[in-house]
DNA sequence: CCAAGGCATGGGAGCGCTCCCACACTAGTC
DNA sequence: GACTAGTGTGGGAGCGCTCCCATGCCTTGG
């Protein structure tokens, strides 16, 4: 709850009159305030950020004065007299947000969006497309104007999360680039993905289960594909490599990969894709080759995206808990903020399986 | 281009060792850097901004000694004394966001990021999902954090727009709540979209097309709506009321409006649904029907979603310019704010066909 | 009854910038 | 040889806060 939350009906008692008015004369200070409620300009700022050692008489005439002139704190004076900026930025690198599309990253920044707005924190977004446009981002956090960085789907070789460490500030990411990561992460349980998903289709008597890969410099597609193999060992199925085939978490990269496993092994029963959109791809082919999903090849796929609900038959898939994932990391991030954290921080969601027609 | 482009060296030669020296000691001040090239504030001021009052020598002198600190202007102090936060506001209701999901507002919000980021300006997200944080929001304005406002998805009875006039912020929204809107807005050609699907289908030589709206207190809605209705005139068919049916957005209202529709006209032989989670929602109430797509019934939809090259058939959709709305509101918005328009601005931009197998 | 301590309070001193006025200094003009 | 009209430059005066120290008052205890 902000402080000013309930000092919130000024603006709107005044109107837009009183707003416009209050416009031209310059919007009210700490000052006018103080000078209306008959106290210091200390004693405001004690009330305004909720300082216990306010009385309650003063604390109510400040309130007062605050409501009747519509007394709203200046951002930017806070920021600098204060040296912190109640913002947060969320950076998400642009080729990913193209290719995960769906409503990944949208699903991410409510959750983010949510977290901080409970905190009174900004959320600002950073969609960064290139070399150079990150080392513009960099500038921009030496500029000051965050209190900590979340960083979205983050490539093992991306050199970003230890540049702003380097910088002083907190940072949490959503993924990691190895399994030992040294940079506090939020992450969902991308090998129990693979084993769930696995696990179902062994239920389901498929005893020749391929899987479509993600691109495997990427943690999380190695992490789904170690799922997969785990899943197999405790299913009872023998490993083979010849149903394994790396796509690259595109439509066509699914396509690909499923007419490759078609030529190795065209007796294979089912296809783990470690997405939906990949899975799509894997569907057209399959049925291209004269294959009916679910009767022939069974299919599940990762995501649960809409893509998913949509398709034909619709998609079984591993939901992550996308939003809850957002949540959790601005909640790191603030705590991080708050004060320096004792230890690397980590937090690893469960993942959940949806079944449908498709297996 | 930003002016410190060209310094952001700075930062990289030190290191990270340099950095975190950097700030036990504090960043460098433009004091520090005045005093470093051997000229006063006001100078080095003008050299950072750009002014051309400032000769060839003293330039280069003062660009180098911010090299050497790696100076980055203090973002705080700069709105603080120069009352520009260089930040905008790119409001998304969260209502609308989960509906239109796919990906209408990552490319909005890409297209928004670009733009913004040459200017080298802020991007700042909110998502308002209630009544109560809509309030907040104009807290927020109130607080005087940024430069301007673009709105997305604005209902027609939304206040959101005046209230942020009243505030004396420039605002751009996406859409229009009606005909004659006041508030400048880029938008689509959804008139354009509805005869371009009308006319597609007619020369198909479809003769009972039926169309599933949106919601008619949206004016996109109603918009499309217009489209079809001149798209018939145009193709010589006969308007007929009986298929004209509301939808709301969603796969389950297609649906509905789909069964209706079949109800009263079973003999109609080609869909308008004003947008693909709609037709995806229709496709599953023909093919329950089992009316073949598009041997029986052809379909078209508008947005050109990803959705929409999956669905099978892969659907024709009128594709709208999403990310290109995007940069048109940010220039409308940096230009409003640069100086105050003469006049109401308003942008529509053309929409485009994209033909599949679904008609 | 007075000292010691605690608490609420006022206000000075910045935070790092932009704005703008004043001051050279140069160059042109009658 | 003044007198104007520029140009480049320095630095004072804030912008509206937070931080913190000093102050005065009210308690409490010896």
């Amino acid at each position: 709850m902000p402080w000013w939350a309930s000092v919130s009906s000024a603006l709107s008692y005044e109107g837009s009159s009183g707003v416009v008015s209050g416009r031209q004369s310059g919007r009210p200070t700490l000052e006018q305030v103080a000078a209306r409620a008959g106290v210091g300009r200390g004693t405001v700022s004690r009330v305004i950020n909720g300082s216990p050692r306010v009385s309650e008489r003063t604390r109510t005439a400040v309130d007062r004065a605050v409501a009747e002139l519509g007394y709203v704190p200046n951002q930017a004076a806070r920021a600098l007299a204060g040296s912190r900026t109640d913002a947060i930025a969320l950076v998400i690198p642009e080729a990913e947000a193209r290719l995960f599309a769906e409503p990944y990253f949208l699903d991410l920044m409510r959750g983010v969006g949510a977290e901080l707005a409970e905190a009174d924190k900004q959320l600002l977004l950073t969609l960064v497309r290139s070399e150079r446009e990150r080392r513009r981002f960099e500038q921009y956090l030496a500029a000051q104007r965050v209190d900590g960085v979340l960083l979205a789907s983050v490539h093992g070789d991306d050199p970003l999360p230890d540049r702003v460490r380097d910088l002083g500030l907190p940072v949490v990411m959503n993924g990691r680039r190895t399994e030992a990561e040294p940079v506090p992460y939020v992450d969902s349980d991308n090998i129990g993905a693979g084993r769930a998903a696995v696990a179902h289709l062994a239920g389901r008597g498929r005893s020749r289960v391929a899987t479509v890969t993600g691109p495997l410099d990427m943690y999380v597609a190695r992490a789904r594909l170690g799922g997969y193999r785990a899943g197999l060992a405790e299913a009872g199925l023998p490993p083979d490599e010849a149903l394994v085939e790396a796509g690259d978490f595109t439509e066509e990269g699914g396509r690909r990969a499923m007419r490759l496993l078609l030529d190795r092994r065209p007796d294979l029963d089912a296809v783990f894709a470690a997405s939906d959109v990949m899975a799509a791809g894997a569907r057209g082919v399959l049925r291209e080759a004269g294959r009916r999903v679910p009767e022939d090849v069974a299919l599940v796929g990762v995501d649960d995206s809409p893509v998913a609900r949509l398709m034909d038959p619709p998609l079984t898939s591993v939901r992550q808990p996308i939003e809850e994932m957002g949540r959790s990391m601005a909640r790191m991030l603030l705590q991080d903020i708050a004060r320096a954290p004792e230890e690397p921080r980590r937090h690893v969601l469960p993942t959940e399986l949806v079944v449908r027609a498709s297996s």
